[in-house]
DNA sequence: CTAGTATTCTAGCGGATACTAGAATGAGGT
DNA sequence: ACCTCATTCTAGTATCCGCTAGAATACTAG
């Protein structure tokens, strides 16, 4: 066969990128990046990885081609390469989710209070945003709300959440969202208001999710 | 952090899913998967691999809850665990195609006449279809068209394509299809038929990607 | 220039895995 | 029961890769 050559050659490509993805670590990494630029630093710590070897699959992403890099100053920033990296995580997390009852069982045990949260997916959301009858509420650390989110939140680190609690408007519903599906930050701030009294409930998604659906997602440190 | 175990778990349940698509041969194997159900033969044999190696990357395959098999008599038939598996490879290929020059470069050098081919794409083919002025063509192997083929379509595999040429309708145009974008069997074909006169182009896709944008697909040895 | 910090590079170790060859299993046919 | 054939399992080897620690690089501040 003359085309062997060729189709070793294009699935050599392509496992490229399969092999980029082989790694638990490299993968967080990936979710990571997908909340927005983060240094070494940043990853290796939220990683809870050795700065050194936080490089090393960095490197391996870079060479992949997922991932890519500026310095400025001191820090060299890391994003993903583009946007189409983050939907690939997204179709790859959604395949395990589908295909591995192992995937459920761990989140299930781990976010068992989930179902409480009463979920709301993202469409249901922008129906509720536009109808203007919901408070928006991102978790996250306030640099990851600076890279991108979700138009109209307003951003209340989980960690700051309980001393600020108090400024968010008692009357509206909250919908409280962090970084994705697996992540437990608005599983904890859903807990925290309920307690307080508030009515909130939890985005099933993240901004990479609701980015893929296309929706309007807003850069800088300031809700309007 | 004590959430640090449940991110191990899952990410190395999504890291599973990597390793399965980290090796061309794995990735040729889902490939051909993909055109239906096949012994271990065959795949050994459409991939160039020794049966035994085949053999051992299937079961990798099955670890990763990829592709299911049965036996039929003395034949053991794999075929993909289920559709979102074929979908995944399609985005997979995609974002390959999308970040790696070396994979344009590579199919550009071995499918080099594609351009002439005024290749078609699965949008304005089934608008085609739809209007009766074109005829659809199946150059894979007859068992392939039996596995799926796009509603329509005629089988002629394409090593028959010398002989059975001539049963083709002289005036409308035709389009040749095959395993999908980096198989050469349509290219062959679409050239053997122009020499000949016919007026053929190349459908971009196969029937993977076909079936991923819902359109029809049929199974069974006869298109009406 | 020097000092300090963030990051990468290099080398070594241990575990995983792709490939190969020989043995074993499982189903059908006689 | 026996034989045949498709497939899988086991063992062995070479290679690759992830982790770790020490050295080197790149930038900033003074």
């Amino acid at each position: 066969m003359e085309h062997r050559e060729f189709k070793d050659r294009l699935y050599t490509q392509f496992a490229r990128l399969g092999h980029a993805v082989s790694t638990p670590k490299r993968l967080e990494l990936l979710d990571l990046l997908a909340q927005g630029e983060k240094t070494v630093e940043q990853l290796a710590e939220q990683s809870c990885t050795a700065i050194k070897n936080t490089s090393a699959h960095l490197r391996v992403l870079r060479q992949a081609g997922l991932v890519d890099f500026r310095r400025e100053g001191v820090y060299v920033r890391y994003r993903l390469a583009d946007e189409y990296v983050a939907e690939f995580l997204l179709a790859l997390q959604s395949l395990g989710r589908q295909r591995y009852s192992e995937v459920r069982e761990v989140v299930d045990a781990h976010l068992e209070r989930r179902d409480e949260m009463e979920p709301i997916g993202p469409a249901e959301l922008r129906r509720r945003l536009a109808a203007g009858d919901v408070t928006l509420l991102d978790v996250r650390p306030a640099d990851e709300f600076t890279a991108g989110h979700i138009a109209g939140a307003i951003s209340i680190p989980v960690d700051q959440l309980t001393a600020r609690a108090a400024t968010l408007p008692r009357g509206k519903k909250i919908v409280a969202y962090c970084r994705g599906p697996y992540c437990v930050m608005a599983v904890d701030a859903v807990q925290l208001l309920r307690r307080r009294g508030y009515r909130a409930r939890r985005l099933t998604d993240g901004v990479p999710g609701w980015r893929a659906r296309g929706y309007p997602v807003v850069r800088g440190s300031r809700a309007s």
